[in-house]
DNA sequence: ACGTCCATGTAGGGACTCTACAGCGACGCC
DNA sequence: GGCGTCGCTGTAGAGTCCCTACATGGACGT
């Protein structure tokens, strides 16, 4: 019935807590008890019940919350509509991003922004380890992800506008004076024996790591694990291992110290996307930062096949 | 952005006048051109103009307002999601109808909706002459209108939802004692010479019959015009003269006295439609009675197939 | 047993939107 | 041209609705 309700539901399946919706909402706790017992009553049937202290969606609750998002951006469009009419794209936007992609994209793309003017981009960088990036998406506008291959994600597909931002591939890298620096391609089975520096646990390269010992036919020996990439390069410089590295990022400081090999019989890549709720993802000033950030990435691409050029 | 404003700018794109848009939405004047003041502050740019009297809607407002469609749209589906969910189809529908799609279709659709229960239907028929079908979606649920060829309509394709009820044959009523009566099936050129009771003008037969005088080459000669079939069939049963009648509804109170005959070589027939708003379009209640109107229009036409048969 | 956390009631204040009434320009009729 | 009508808009006030502040009560952990 009324939308503004309807709205609460759909934070609180994204939340889960009252008190999550509350403080999400700038609310009190009680005045959003207070709606949505106005909505339980509406509806004629129970859309939450109590689970320990807090509470649960029943199937029915799930169900609206849905349909509550298509209300929401039938609304963010008509919005963004009239903002199209006035040719104003202004706004605040909010931006999440793991390290590596804010460094290599974000100031171009701000560059961009800034010359189209009246748009304020407030953007921060995560811990790709503790956060849930999906997760962030209830409080920012655009979360740039990253992930080894789109089809294995856990992203819930039909809840987030997910665009592809671009493909980086993936490079072994190795200190200059390595054996294997002067090969021009890398096989999976020319780094058996290796010391690796990998990264933590369920970080995306954890996989193409996992891909490279099957098709070498032998485990890799994994002797550090860092989530920063400025950690593992200046092990990588001081010889201590070698690793995987995004590389279009890769080198920074050390980039005279460390040499990038492309890596042929694996697919050893990332795709980066820019994750969004349905209804923020409508609104044109986000929009126009999508646009600034696919343009941005198709430069960096360009860039980099100019320099380094594709491999089969 | 306020939901409720944009039904308002809604309302005036159909209506065209505030003080019908108060009318229909039991408001004062003031309040409505209280509301518009307000969202034309939000949208920042005029949504309407003064024309005479009266206000007409910019460009912008006329965007705005198809914009407001789809949100109403979502609300009414999330509406009718959780009206599902309750398995309740609970609600009042308001319906129009011309006379003989009235006589015909609703009379078994009552008798279908009882068995459901719970769900009170109100129709009332409109004169086909004065009334504009379309506009009537304006103030009822559902309306049933009748056309010859359905591409040629003037219906506001995306801006009414359009439901296909049947196909109904258009036959040519004779007196029973008429030289033609014992013929199978009537060409066009038999009908040269003949006195036609026709249709008011604008009716849907009108273009039928200038269909017929297209194909016999030589235009037909139509010496009285009624709205009413009932009067066109007292004229036909006395003898003054020939008529183009839906075979389904043909005949009432005279079907002794009218002979109905097929006509060969020109496409005469009628297609009754459900006309609707599309967000109303959405509610349970109003699907449900779309759903009993088709069934019992399937039933219509299975029970004439049966009496008489398709023809070549 | 006690503190904490979370949801939920109650009372009251504030914002919002409606009505009642009046004003004003446009149109048409005489 | 005067005058009545029609339609939109402004102002003041009343009612409604929603939120805050504060208190209550159940669940969990120590």
């Amino acid at each position: 019935m009324d939308v503004r309700r309807l709205e609460l539901l759909r934070e609180l399946a994204e939340r889960g807590s009252v008190t999550e919706v509350a403080r999400a909402t700038h609310r009190t706790p009680s005045a959003v008890s207070q709606q949505l017992r106005i909505l339980e009553r509406e509806a004629g049937l129970p859309l939450t019940e109590k689970a320990g202290r807090g509470i649960v969606l029943t199937d029915a609750g799930r169900a609206l919350a849905r349909s509550a998002t298509d209300v929401a951006v039938a609304i963010s469009r008509a919005s963004a509509l009239w903002d199209e009419f006035r040719n104003d794209p202004t706004g605040e936007v909010s931006l999440a991003t793991f390290p590596t992609g804010g460094q290599m994209l974000l100031p171009g793309t701000i560059r961009r922004l800034d010359a189209v003017g009246g748009l304020i981009l407030h953007a921060s960088d995560r811990d790709p380890e503790s956060d849930d990036f999906p997760g962030l998406t209830a409080d920012f506008d655009i979360v740039l992800a990253h992930t080894a291959s789109p089809a294995a994600t856990n992203w819930p597909a039909h809840e987030l506008a997910a665009v592809k931002l671009m493909t980086e591939p993936l490079d072994i890298a190795l200190p200059p004076g390595h054996p294997l620096a002067s090969k021009e391609l890398l096989d999976p089975e020319d780094l058996i024996g290796e010391r690796w520096i990998g990264v933590p646990w369920g970080y995306p390269f954890e996989r193409t790591i996992h891909d490279i010992s099957a098709a070498a036919g032998s485990p890799m020996n994994v002797v550090q694990r860092f989530g920063d990439t400025r950690v593992t390069e200046a092990f990588v410089a001081a010889g201590l291992g070698i690793a995987i590295l995004p590389c279009y990022t890769a080198g920074g400081a050390y980039r005279s110290e460390i040499v990038l090999k492309n890596l042929r019989g694996v697919v050893a890549e990332r795709h980066i996307f820019a994750l969004m709720r349905p209804d923020r993802a409508e609104r044109l000033a986000v929009r126009t930062v999508v646009d600034a950030l696919r343009a941005e990435a198709d430069a960096v691409v360009a860039a980099n096949e100019h320099r380094n050029p594709p491999r089969a």
